[in-house]
RNA sequence: GGACGGUUAGCUCAGUUGGUUAGAGUACUACGUUGACAUCGUAGGGGUCAUUGGUUCGAAUCCGAUACCGUCCACCA
């Protein structure tokens, strides 16, 4: 229609220049999607930085940027808390390599023993093989198998993500150097005296039949049943007195273990029990088996709990064990490894323990002996694997001293040489350093590093690579050389392989000082869960130190526990996991790590909820629309004039992004990586798109100035660079999009920021304020407008009272435009018949053809006027206060001046527009 | 039981050495679709900074106590 009317007007010429512009606008529209479509995108630019090799590092001469990725387990499948702890990684190493640093991020998987053991029993419990069926090495075949098929599952998973590994660098934590390194670590810590065989009450899973580490107990609050029994007295006074006679007095202990009764092997009370004084040295006589025990005293016992008479059962129970050793008391396993009991319990012989307490109880409850039971509750231990109760058990394991080890760890962390983020972890670690105890290294599993040790017939044993060593060593050792000698079936903790990570991922232990790990090593940063702090990072330091003799990295970024909307952690049992490979299908890759990151506070926790993502989305769509527009300009038609005030616009924005990247810099540092994309995100949003683009924006007819295009152009790859370490993809498409490019943004190296926050200069600072005063006065003449119901299209005239007129120089254009003036004027006056509205402290008069709605400004401006009397009180108060005066600061009370004579003006001004209504 | 952390808008969080009558995102409300975007735009409402006592001219901020929540550690059967 326009053009038919521009054509009636014959005015060919405009018409068909302006024709030509639309058949532009419908070419670029046709060209760019209505949305960001991220699948194929994020396939496309992946394979490209893959076949470009820029994930991939090799020493050289700058300075190097490392991470270790925390290897996954095997059997693992991707979920959120790897999605959080590697995106955090990738954006770290992103923007190190826009930085010009050598980025080197390598991947590799960790074998998990008991976890990847456990999947790999169940496989072939599916086609109907037993465990117990195969030799050590068959198994292993099917364990290899496995690994081989499923293994490498997650690691694909995560190149979905985008992230920037060194794929070429993929390291197993069985890989033949690596496993001979561990085991070489083994020999060495042998030889130096503080690996040791010894047994010990131990945590044994009944399910997975292996000793656990401490940390390989989860306790658990656990409601259970508090057992009263009754303990007959025996008339036997002494030791070698062993007749069963009972005094027909009872002595009764309370018990949540009633099966292990069998067990018992004394009873002690406290010492200065008054109630039990008389039995000191006595006997009881266990229930249902006729044992007689001694009573025995030790301050361990509280008086007020149970009945202050507490029963030893030395083989089940930690405490027990330790008081049985004090007392030198007998000691009476009644378990078989797989939690039934065994022949000494003599009762129950072959029952599950559970289901022999239940039992029991029912007999001692015939028999009289169970006075009363109680409700309790208390915290048991569960296997992390298996989540079967632990049973404390005595087994002859391999232990690590680790009080020397732990030492130089230690001091490392606080005197803050590695750097803890947040810092609240350096407490923990020092508790947990402070009171460490030995390693309990052995695995009763055949997936993982076997022990090198080797046994004869009477149990001697030597440590050595592999058997011939052994036979070599033995000889030397015992002068014995017909020996048959069997290596240990047992294999090492997972964590006694990864911790060795750090530096044998460039095979620092195997091939000791080699170019890699003396340019990688020690690495920069680690992030981990803070749930693997004693598992994993506190060993790893320790190892460092030990055999590199340098720590392994120089800050420890713990990331938060992913929780569920409702605050519950994320876990398998609960089902609460979303599915993360449909997330990313839905929103893409980038919306994804937006999501994940823009909720995720350092040091806090995050809660993760979808609608996050979809602001990713929205983001995303944001940027694309923005590259819509931009493209629909044509700057080849351009002139020079300005005829919106653009110019003061694009000095505002190179001032403004100057500002907030050294904020995002400052930000990155210190890891406050949600906060630095929250920057970002209001930048890109509100500062570029909804200011900056809506003042640049030509009108319909007149062409965009070529100067403020490639200025725009400019800014839109800036904004892309200071985004890409968090949204990879579509920062690499926009950049490629704007403009012909023969590099990509990916490896693009970021221009060094020289100014700090406090060196901007004056002129900058004038610039930000004056956006400030811009975006102020539109906002308040658009809000004037709303209230007024001027419609969005009609026009106004707008007249400013300012006492400094200089002060709208070069944004009137600008200001016309964002509220729909036709013309602007300055007056001292008042203007009759139009509304009028202080912003800041100038007063504004708007002239419209709508009827006035003085009642609703009165209104308004009387409650402007009410807060700031209000305000202004508060301050007067302050400054009439002497003691202020005397003491506030040179600064504050300069400030406090400038606020009473800006509210002092602000009043008058306003109580001049009520007074003319 | 011990240690540490937390409590700010309906929700998720900022708030630098005490100094505008406390900010953001999201949710909410009103208005608005002709050309980047309704997955959007414009504007708005919303908080006794957990409670309490103190220090100070001045406290979300520093100190003490209380309550609640969380994490880790610990041997009360």
């Amino acid at each position: 229609m326009l053009i038919f009317l521009m054509i009636q007007s014959q005015n060919l010429n405009v018409a068909f220049v302006y024709f030509c512009r639309l058949q532009k606008k419908e070419h670029h529209y046709m060209e760019l999607s209505k949305n960001f479509e991220p699948t194929a995108i994020d396939e496309k630019w992946y394979q490209h930085w893959l076949d470009k090799k820029y994930f991939n590092s090799k020493p050289d001469s700058r300075e190097a940027y490392t991470i270790v990725m925390p290897p996954p387990n095997v059997t693992g499948i991707l979920h959120m808390g790897h999605c959080l702890n590697n995106t955090i990684q990738d954006i770290l190493i992103r923007k190190a390599r826009m930085e010009g640093k050598n980025a080197c991020w390598v991947p590799g998987t960790d074998h998990a023993s008991i976890a990847t053991e456990a999947k790999v029993v169940a496989m072939l419990r599916e086609r109907g093989i037993s465990k117990s069926s195969l030799s050590r090495e068959e198994f292993l075949s099917y364990a290899w198998e496995w690994k081989e098929k499923y293994g490498g599952i997650i690691l694909q998973q995560l190149k979905k993500l985008g992230f920037s590994l060194d794929w070429d660098r993929t390291s197993f934590t069985m890989d033949k150097d690596y496993y001979e390194s561990v085991i070489k670590v083994f020999i060495a810590l042998h030889k130096k005296g503080v690996i040791y065989r010894g047994k010990r009450m131990i945590n044994w899973d009944v399910k997975a039949l292996t000793a656990l580490s401490d940390e390989e107990v989860i306790r658990k609050e656990t409601h259970q049943k508090l057992y009263y029994l009754k303990y007959a007295l025996s008339t036997g006074e002494t030791e070698t007195d062993d007749g069963l006679n009972t005094t027909g007095n009872f002595l009764t202990i309370a018990t949540v273990r009633p099966e292990t009764i069998m067990g018992d092997t004394a009873i002690c009370v406290h010492p200065d029990d008054e109630r039990y004084k008389d039995l000191h040295g006595k006997f009881a006589i266990v229930p249902l088996i006729n044992r007689r025990i001694p009573i025995i005293t030790d301050d361990y016992v509280t008086m007020e709990f149970g009945t202050g008479a507490l029963k030893v059962t030395p083989a089940h129970d930690m405490n027990d064990n330790q008081l049985g050793q004090k007392h030198k008391l007998e000691v009476v396993d009644i378990f078989n490894e797989d939690g039934t009991l065994n022949e000494a319990a003599q009762i129950y012989v072959g029952e599950d323990r559970f289901a022999a307490r239940k039992k029991i109880v029912v007999e001692l409850e015939e028999k009289g002996f169970l006075l009363k039971t109680e409700d309790y509750t208390s915290e048991v231990g569960y296997s992390e694997r298996t989540d079967t109760v632990v049973e404390p058990r005595l087994s002859l394991q391999w232990w690590l001293s680790m009080k020397d080890i732990a030492t130089p760890a230690l001091k490392t962390v606080i005197d803050e040489e590695i750097k803890f983020y947040p810092p609240k972890f350096r407490n923990l670690y020092r508790h947990w350093m402070e009171n460490i105890k030995d390693w309990c290294i052995s695995r009763q599993l055949w997936w993982g590093h076997r022990i090198p040790a080797w046994y004869d017939e009477a149990g001697r044993f030597v440590v050595a690579t592999n058997e011939n060593e052994a036979y070599d060593i033995y000889y030397e050792q015992y002068g014995i050389d017909k020996a048959v000698l069997k290596q240990d079936e047992d294999c090492l903790d997972t964590w006694f392989s990864s911790w060795l990570w750090p530096f044998e991922v460039f095979k620092g232990y195997s091939n000791p000082g080699n170019k890699d790990v003396s340019y990688y090593y020690p690495t920069n940063t680690l992030v981990t869960a803070p749930e693997i702090i004693f598992f994993w990072v506190a060993r790893m330091i320790m190892a460092g130190f030990e055999f590199m003799d340098k720590k392994p990295f120089d800050a420890v970024y713990f990331t938060g526990i992913v929780r569920d909307k409702q605050g519950r952690k994320m876990s398998k049992s609960l089902g609460n996991s979303p599915d993360l490979l449909a997330l990313i299908d839905k929103y893409g890759a980038d919306a994804v790590r937006f999501g994940i990151m823009i909720a995720s506070p350092a040091g806090n926790d995050l809660l993760f909820d979808e609608s996050s993502l979809e602001q990713g989305r929205n983001f995303n769509n944001k940027m694309w629309n923005a590259l819509k527009l931009i493209k629909m300009w044509d700057d080849r038609q351009a002139s020079s004039a300005d005829v919106v005030g653009g110019s003061f616009a694009v000095d505002w924005f190179e001032n403004r992004l100057s500002e907030v990247r050294t904020e995002v810099n400052s930000l990155m540092k210190q890891f406050r990586l949600s906060e630095a994309l929250k920057n970002i995100y209001s930048l890109i949003w509100d500062d570029f798109c909804s200011w900056y683009l809506e003042w640049v924006k030509p009108g319909f007819e007149p062409p965009i100035d070529a100067a403020i295009y490639k200025k725009t152009i400019e800014y839109f790859t800036a904004l892309m660079e200071l985004l890409h370490p968090f949204m990879p993809f579509i920062t690499e498409e926009i950049y490629h999009l704007l403009e012909e490019r023969e590099d990509d943004i990916c490896v693009k190296q970021s221009k060094k920021e020289v100014a700090t926050t406090a060196q901007i200069l004056q002129s900058q600072q004038d610039i930000l304020i004056k956006g400030i005063l811009l975006k102020d006065t539109i906002t308040g003449l658009r809000d004037v407008r709303n209230k007024q119901q001027v419609k969005p299209k009609e026009t106004i005239d707008l007249y400013i009272d300012t006492k400094n007129k200089i002060s709208y120089d070069g944004i009137e254009g600008i200001l016309a435009r964002q509220v729909n003036a036709k013309s602007i004027s300055y007056t001292n006056e008042t203007i009759a018949a139009t509304i009028s509205s202080v912003i800041g402290k100038d007063k504004f008069y708007i002239k419209t053809e709508q009827p006035l709605n003085t009642g609703q400004q009165k209104d308004d401006l009387q409650k402007e006027l009410d807060h700031l009397k209000g305000f202004l009180v508060s301050v007067e108060k302050k400054l009439s206060n002497e003691k202020f005066v005397q003491n506030a600061k040179a600064e504050v009370l300069a400030l406090e001046q400038k606020k009473k004579s800006d509210a002092e003006t602000k009043i008058r001004v306003i109580e001049e527009s009520l007074a003319a209504l």
